[in-house]
DNA sequence: CCTTTCAGTTAGTTA
DNA sequence: TAACTAAGTGAAAGG
């Protein structure tokens, strides 16, 4: 009836195996078990089975797979009377399983993909925030951390408290990427509320890799102060504390 | 030179123009930035792009795409100097940019993925609540629930509240599974809350198949109880009274 | 191996 | 739309 199913079978099989990327298109129903349990009745999806033994079942929106099986699992394939084609990937602790039955397969192969490609991923504002934590003198000679978490009312997080060298409470606005005119408003905000509360002088600086046209003028006109803080500089305080593949990356 | 660029390129163009499910396997590099950003250097790897204009790259290992872009990004498609062709997929809010540069591609299909499928998920911690709600005995003999949704003002939606054979408020925290230090101090917060509001007893139980290490210390230094309930128990409970395409299900 | 914390979290729900 | 929280969270780091 559906010679394909064989011929699918064998290259999922084979697939596994030889540990390929293996993608497969077709009607099917997938059932989970395991710390939940889930059932997908019919229809369309692609089914990924990754060469470590991850799986993704995936529709034809989300960003998330429907359904899915973390690197490790065992499979099971097999042809039922010749018309189902059965993928059953199980996974010890949790113990867990996803059987996927498929009726028709629109779809199959089988990639041996060759990838020493190196990923590295750059230091977020939150990353910038932790190395001035780490490190204030990054933003001024003498300055000390007040508490590592004094979040304000509103949005932003990225701010720090500090004490300068004199005994002013500093609040440390801190951004990545060029800091446009709105982050010296933000910095306002902030050290307005410190001040309703603080009974004694508060600064503001504003840290950035650099400032846009427009800043620097507001920022003195607020009566606040810009250090350049670079990405890359933070990233060398962090660097101690990264893995290996994060330090290759700035060289 | 690579005239099958030419023919994938306009492949892609139509994918994405027709809401089709795209999957493309070839030598790339993606460039990422945004909320952060990264650099992943020459290999190949698998491109998919959904109807709903989600992103993800996947290597030959690992669960998780190693780029992505959530849904309904815009996308702009080139082939430059007919060697490299580049998928560049923006956002907006936040604003950022996924972009790959292929200069070989092994696979390339789009699919019209027809589903219509449903998909159900059992047993989560909002059923248990819905158990543990029909039947109370689940958590102690005597106890009575108070209201269906006493939903308090802040975060947690899974609690519940009863009283007790003796009269007492009882506020009840599920969770479904092992339950960390943290559920405890989740319960308190509902509990305190519930006692500036009430003016009698109000007991705390928690209620979890099992308790992580530390939790029965903090949970009896706060003074409140533990109850095991299993999914599998409240499963028992909510069997009869699921709906036809749950109850299909269990078979 | 277990526990905790972080994430370009994503996704869903409510105000 | 923004804020908040759960998730079959997954992944990494620390004890």
């Amino acid at each position: 009836m559906s010679p394909q199913l064989t011929d699918c079978r064998d290259l999922i099989i084979h697939a596994i195996a030889k540990q390929k990327v293996l993608i497969v298109a077709g009607n099917c129903t997938v059932n989970y078990e395991g710390r939940a349990a889930s059932k997908l009745t019919w229809g369309e999806r692609v089914l990924m089975i990754k060469a470590d033994g991850s799986v993704l079942v995936h529709r034809r929106s989300g960003y998330e797979p429907v359904n899915w099986q973390p690197p490790k699992c065992q499979f099971r394939v097999s042809l039922d009377n010749g018309k189902l084609l059965s993928v059953l990937a199980t996974r010890q602790k949790p113990k867990e399983s996803l059987r996927l039955l498929f009726d028709k397969v629109t779809m199959a192969v089988a990639l041996s993909l060759a990838d020493e490609g190196e990923f590295a991923m750059h230091v977020t504002e939150e990353q910038m925030k932790r190395a001035i934590m780490l490190d204030p003198s990054l933003v001024e000679p003498g300055l000390k951390l007040i508490s590592e978490e004094t979040r304000m009312g509103e949005s932003g997080f990225t701010d720090v408290y500090a004490e300068d060298a004199r005994g002013c409470l500093v609040v440390i606005e801190i951004k990545r990427n060029p800091a446009s005119p709105e982050a010296a408003l933000q910095l306002n905000r902030y050290v307005e509320t410190l001040r309703k509360r603080a009974n004694r002088p508060v600064r503001g600086i504003l840290t950035a890799p650099e400032l846009r046209s427009g800043t620097s003028t507001l920022l003195a006109r607020l009566g606040y102060d810009y250090k350049a803080v670079s990405p890359e500089r933070c990233f060398q305080i962090l660097k101690p504390r990264t893995d290996a593949r994060l330090s290759e990356f700035l060289q």
